[in-house]
DNA sequence: CACCGGTTGTCAGCGGTTTGTCAGCGACGC
DNA sequence: GCGTCGCTGACAAACCGCTGACAACCGGTG
């Protein structure tokens, strides 16, 4: 669970993380409200925790600019207390629930996780690429019409890949991806799990760029 | 749209009432705990507004014996301002949201229409998945018309799993469905409770995406 | 209060699957 | 043609999910 926490107060920021990690997120904090919003347009979160005062550009905007761009991660906006304007403003530009300030972390973490897990059956769960369809909801792949039986790792390499399609993803943040910090694993434990999936899908859907790592290759095709 | 709204302060009740009819729920009023249980266990409301405080049956309490009998409407809870106990307890024991009190008539509308929004879809008491029958209100299971003596237990979780039906759902989320944050239950539990459904209904109805978790199977038999 | 039936959690053991490692091989780039 | 990088098949260990047995628990009953 990547959750990224925008907060220009670095203690309250602090604590937040703290108290995410406890429970399981993997926090990322940024401080204002460009980079925030660079972040979430580019990034993928499972939660974003959104303070509303920021520098440079106003939480209400970002969210407003995410939710037209399409991003669709679930979003905590935090509000001042008592400002309940905001509030209601905030859930009708797309926020999924909101957090009074000042809170307590035991909250936090409690309504942080009710959003993640409500939000794992509101988001598309179908991505496409070319002929390769992966469902998220029923974590089952096919490959033109064809169903693969697909194992957990595989799964999740390959999902990876179809969210960043048309990039090549660097074996290192594969490996990242799927072990996380836990460095006991060699590289070729990815390529292994590349051959496997290969052996699945047939050839022409993953690819390997040299010296770079891998990448979906439906989309080329097209050109 | 048949709202509850369960608060005994008359004139509290009466301001709600007038906010939700006005945005187009028509809303029922009861002013006491065993009032409350009993409408919310037998008719069927398309959202309840839960004040916590009530007389004769606590609120908490009227809210955890809806849950476990499988009465899965849309609730937002009333809470005392600044109670934030009550609040995390409550989100835990099965609310979808809360509102501390006091609050905004926009507020609460703004609140009720997310919330109703979210849930419907998955408010009829009877579902079905291919063979397989359940009855929310009679607490009852059926496959191809053969009537199963099911125990609570076995019964939330296959609502569970129907109310889920064509997604994978992870042990882990059954575990936390069942047992709420209790984490001194093993993920072996869930298994065990699976193990004795499947023994009852037969092949064919719950199925494992080993990794994954446990689904219905019926509706993909149609491959 | 003892007993009983039904329900549920835990435990241990099993079989099958998944997965990391290793070593050897192929192929690509220079 | 050579070195490096990536691929692959084999294998063993770890893991996952299933099951039967058992014990704890609960409510009802004699």
């Amino acid at each position: 669970m990547r959750c990224l926490i925008v907060e220009d107060d670095d203690r309250i920021a602090a604590d937040m993380a703290a108290a995410l990690n406890a429970s399981g997120f993997r926090s990322e904090r940024l401080a204002d409200g460009e980079m925030a919003w660079f972040a979430g347009g580019t990034e993928d979160y499972d939660l974003v925790v959104l303070d509303l005062g920021l520098p440079l550009l106003d939480g209400m905007t970002v969210l407003k600019r995410w939710r037209a761009e399409g991003r669709n991660m679930p979003i905590l906006i935090l509000t001042a207390r008592g400002d309940w304007n905001d509030r209601v403003e905030g859930i009708d530009a797309g926020a999924d629930d909101y957090l009074p300030k000042p809170f307590r972390m035991e909250e936090l973490v409690a309504r942080a996780r009710a959003l993640v897990r409500r939000a794992s059956g509101r988001m598309n769960p179908i991505q496409q690429a070319g002929e390769l369809v992966i469902d998220t909801n029923r974590q089952s792949v096919s490959v033109a019409g064809r169903q693969l039986s697909i194992t957990p790792l595989e799964f999740r390499l390959l999902a990876y890949l179809v969210y960043n399609t048309a990039r090549v993803v660097p074996p290192t943040e594969l490996l990242e991806h799927l072990y996380g910090d836990d460095d006991s694993r060699d590289v070729n434990a990815v390529e292994a799990v590349v051959a496997r999936l290969r052996r699945k899908t047939g050839p022409g859907i993953i690819g390997t760029r040299r010296g770079f790592g891998y990448y979906l290759e439906q989309l080329e095709q097209r050109r």
